[in-house]
DNA sequence: TCCTTTCATCGACGGATGTCGATATACTTG
DNA sequence: CAAGTATATCGACATCCGTCGATGAAAGGA
């Protein structure tokens, strides 16, 4: 059952959070809320050609192969990763427009003109 | 023992992430991974003054009390929130500086050359 | 076909987490 | 000091979640 992206997008900040998108929410950032899955969200996207296979996560993480599978598909559940079968191996690769969505979640009403003005 | 402010602003999907700034990263994202705090945050982040008293915030999440105030103090710990003793209440505002932090650490590496032009 | 390699799924275990009722603490008022 | 209100902490419970070994499934080569 693939977990359906969240409607993503939802204001957050900007208008009163709904259970149901305050939920999708949630299951999108949980998605992101674990150590090995933040690092494989990095090393993926540090990759030359911005994909990799399993078979090159499993050691830089020092997790187990199937514990790594596991993040992976948590990920790509959230649709975070898009996952394309070349051969034996199975590459990975980050979607940009679903983290820019995430990102764009957390956009606070007034765009802080603090100390850092970097505008 | 209040869970340090994470190093945070780890590049993340720049530079490949340590085991340490995973874990600090995984914290705070943890922390707002919940359909209550994301509520939360929501909530205080609309009301006028920018701030709210717990009181002003359990009826509108619909959860008990403690509740409430456990996700108060987890937002709190992760640096979300500041608290301010206000007579018999607690006000809680959001740190924007903390909310912007955790939207730079979702930068992409090839960040959408449309308009955005970043030093 | 048989074997090897690569990855996913299964089953189980331990620890973390959300929830709430009861209770403690802090402040105000009388 | 006593009583009332607002919030935090405690203790307990059920559920979720990360982890791994064992096993299954898919692809390629001899």
């Amino acid at each position: 059952m693939i977990a359906k992206a969240p409607s993503c997008c939802a204001p957050l900040l900007r208008k009163r959070l709904g259970r149901n998108d305050a939920e999708a929410l949630a299951t999108a950032f949980k998605a992101i809320a674990d150590p090995g899955r933040l690092r494989l969200l990095s090393f993926i996207a540090g990759q030359p050609g911005g994909e990799a296979c399993v078979c090159n996560l499993v050691a830089p993480l020092g997790l187990a192969q199937p514990t790594v599978s596991h993040h992976l598909k948590v990920l790509t559940d959230a649709g975070l990763l898009a996952r394309e079968r070349r051969g034996t191996w199975m590459f990975y690769r980050l979607v940009p427009e679903r983290v820019e969505a995430l990102r764009q979640v957390l956009l606070l009403p007034s765009a802080k003109p603090a100390a850092k003005r970097l505008a």
